[in-house]
DNA sequence: ATGGCGGCTGAGAGCCGA
């Protein structure tokens, strides 16, 4: 039996995220994977040291436009094979996805698009949702086992966000996407920490800059980490480590034993 | 309703985030 540590965190700017907690947490943690998104940087933009956070294995996908989007994967085993994108390029050109391969699953480290800045990037992100369940459906009829982390930019549950009834019209937390959310589950994943933590409240991974959001724990839980049914006797815990700083968004972390 | 905060770009104010 082996440990394997999983982490998804959105940093919001490697860069600017080493300093204010990022490096000290890859200290504390250790994860054997860990999955960032919104590198707002291509890899060479980065300094040497900071670029590999100690990985002998690193791989990312970064936007065309500077500054913009970006994820990344750092593993301490190497993988099978890397892919950086599914069918459609566009996502490819906004840096959205690292796909590796591995022996017990596909890991997908995902920055989902946000759709809250007119009416094109809400057309684009509701795609982007029904591209990819697509895509998975199709891996999954090959009898893979899947994990999907990241920034999904949507909470379902009622009690993922703070003021469902307000938020019930803004990005993120729209009936069509939480009945996408809903569709995703039903394709065949499990919203790990919930299945873990039926009943506990208030637990966010993300909160707004402005108006003292954070400490006032007016959050959302926008970042899952997602697995298909063959992986589930495998978890051993999930947590959402809400004290963790270095971005708007915290770290969620799953332990698996293979 | 608006703007509020912060990272980033490119050298200003503007874009974007959810």
């Amino acid at each position: 039996m082996k440990t394997l540590k999983l982490v998804t965190w959105n940093v919001n700017g490697i860069r600017a995220s080493y300093d204010k907690g990022l490096n000290q947490f890859v200290q504390e943690y250790s994860p054997d994977i860990l999955c960032i998104q919104e590198t707002k940087a291509h890899k060479d933009q980065v300094e040497p040291h900071k670029q590999s956070l100690g990985y002998e294995h690193n791989y990312w996908s970064s936007a065309e436009r500077k500054g913009y989007s970006g994820v990344a994967t750092f593993l301490k085993k190497k993988p099978k094979k890397v892919l950086t994108g599914i069918d459609n390029p566009d996502y490819e050109k906004e840096g959205r996805i690292v796909w590796t391969q591995h022996e017990e699953f596909d890991l997908y480290n995902i920055y989902f698009p946000n759709g809250g800045s007119g009416e094109e990037r809400h057309n684009f992100k509701q795609k982007f949702l029904k591209e990819l369940t697509d895509h998975l459906k199709f891996e999954m009829k090959k009898g893979k086992q899947i994990i999907v982390v990241g920034d999904y930019n949507v909470a379902y549950l009622e009690f993922d966000v703070h003021d469902p009834k307000r938020l019930s019209k803004e990005s993120g937390f729209l009936p069509e996407e939480r009945e996408w959310f809903n569709g995703f589950l039903k394709a065949g994943f499990t919203d790990v920490f919930r299945q873990l933590h039926p009943d506990k409240k208030e637990m966010y991974s993300w909160w707004s800059y402005r108006e003292l959001a954070r400490s006032r724990n007016k959050g959302w839980r926008i970042d899952h980490i997602c697995v298909t049914e063959g992986l589930l006797k495998h978890i051993k815990s999930c947590d959402i480590l809400m004290q963790q700083v270095g971005s708007d968004h915290c770290p969620v972390i799953a332990e698996f034993e293979f």
